[in-house]
DNA sequence: ATTGATTCTAAAGAAATTCTAAAGAATTGA
DNA sequence: TCAATTCTTTAGAATTTCTTTAGAATCAAT
């Protein structure tokens, strides 16, 4: 699940990340308008938290890009102005939800909630393969009904595995999805490898299968 | 895939080998005008990323050599914000994209396989030949829908030969095109040898048939 | 604070790939 | 034909990449 927090007050936007980082989404920063729109335009976002007052141009500009990018991405407006005409052009432009600053991050945590559960809920119930079972409300994972504990990193790599099945996911491209903006290239690959074996294992001890195979060199495969 | 680029921040051109080098590329610099004029006119590179600013010419210069030695190189520019003419000047030239500094080494990513993909598959999603498919995106060979476990050096080489097939390649375009700057003239071709015999065998046991013909003190012929 | 769970680091070992070297086969041209 | 050159093949050494383990650091909840 990961969002953009597009911002130019740094305290807040930092707030922001605190809290939603630590209440396990996976957070970027875009501190001007031109960040956020080249972010926008290369990446995939779940939630979008757009603030409309930036220095560098307006923020209702960007969903414009951000709906030619992506139907499914959800888009919290926020504003300092309690001003209903940019509600109203937010909205009509595509904006899911509208919060007016100051704000507690209490309240736009339920919208994002509302709008995450908006958005599993829609087209994916429950994601199943084999004897598997995903359930992406409440992120649990299940084999014959028998709930499999994945720890958060776990299962967020289960799910990028299950939405690209059958193609081979680079370890740049996983590390890139788990860590975002946080994962740097001079990294190494220890964490991958080790959350890796600890997902393979949970999987194989479950079913006796293995469905991820490494493709040496390149990444991993997961099929069904 | 061979890279080019054409970058005189030292930071940036280091960054850049790293990202593209660790994603599956094989990366050329050059850090001037001077020697980025003697690498196009000597060598070729599936993508050259093109600063505009060099400190001993323009590096728009440089696109009518690139264009008059290979008309399949792709070319990004690379340009600073303001200068809007220059962009247009390179894409009335033949550059295929260009970016704005500062970027996100993911956009250049982003941009850098786009171009790979228009260029490899122009339009069509797989290379096919007789029961064979390469799958340039995966990077995987089939046949007949089975897949054909090659390595990375294996895959190059097989790509490299259908690109140019019907033609004689010689082995030191081969090498140049496997190895980059790494692979020097005193060297000698052990290595390709030994890849081609994998190769080979790997094609020939999969069909049976020997698509790689040997042309005695000038190279080798793909053809199919 | 203490506990327990998760995540990360580091290092050793395994596996796959890549390269080296050397011996033998094929091709060429004198 | 035969020497020189070029290419093929093989075996194994070196290197790179991946797996596995154990324990340290971090985080979360009591």
């Amino acid at each position: 699940m990961k969002l953009l927090f597009v911002e130019d007050e740094p305290v807040l936007i930092e707030e922001m990340e605190n809290y939603f980082s630590s209440h396990g989404f996976i957070c970027e920063q875009a501190t001007s308008f031109s960040i956020a729109e080249e972010k926008i335009n290369n990446y995939n976002y779940d939630i979008i938290v757009l603030d409309i007052t930036l220095p560098d141009g307006v923020g209702i500009d960007l969903i414009t890009d951000i709906r030619e990018r992506n139907l499914d991405t959800g888009i919290v407006i926020l504003s300092a102005r309690n001003s209903l005409s940019d509600k109203l052009t937010g909205l009509n432009l595509g904006a899911d939800d509208y919060l007016t600053k100051p704000f507690f991050l209490e309240e736009l945590s339920a919208r994002i909630n509302a709008l995450y559960r908006r958005k599993t809920l829609k087209g994916a119930e429950n994601i199943c393969f084999d004897d598997f079972k995903i359930d992406p409300v409440s992120k649990r994972f299940f084999f014959n009904e028998e709930q499999i504990g994945l720890t958060r990193k776990e299962y967020e790599m289960l799910l990028f595995f299950v939405v690209n099945k059958n193609r081979v996911v680079s370890k740049s491209s996983l590390a890139e999805h788990l860590w975002g903006d946080h994962f740097d290239q001079n990294d190494n690959f220890d964490t991958v490898y080790v959350h890796m074996k600890n997902l393979r294992k949970k999987i194989s001890c479950a079913s006796g299968k293995d469905y991820i195979k490494t493709v040496y060199g390149m990444g991993y495969k997961f099929t069904f």
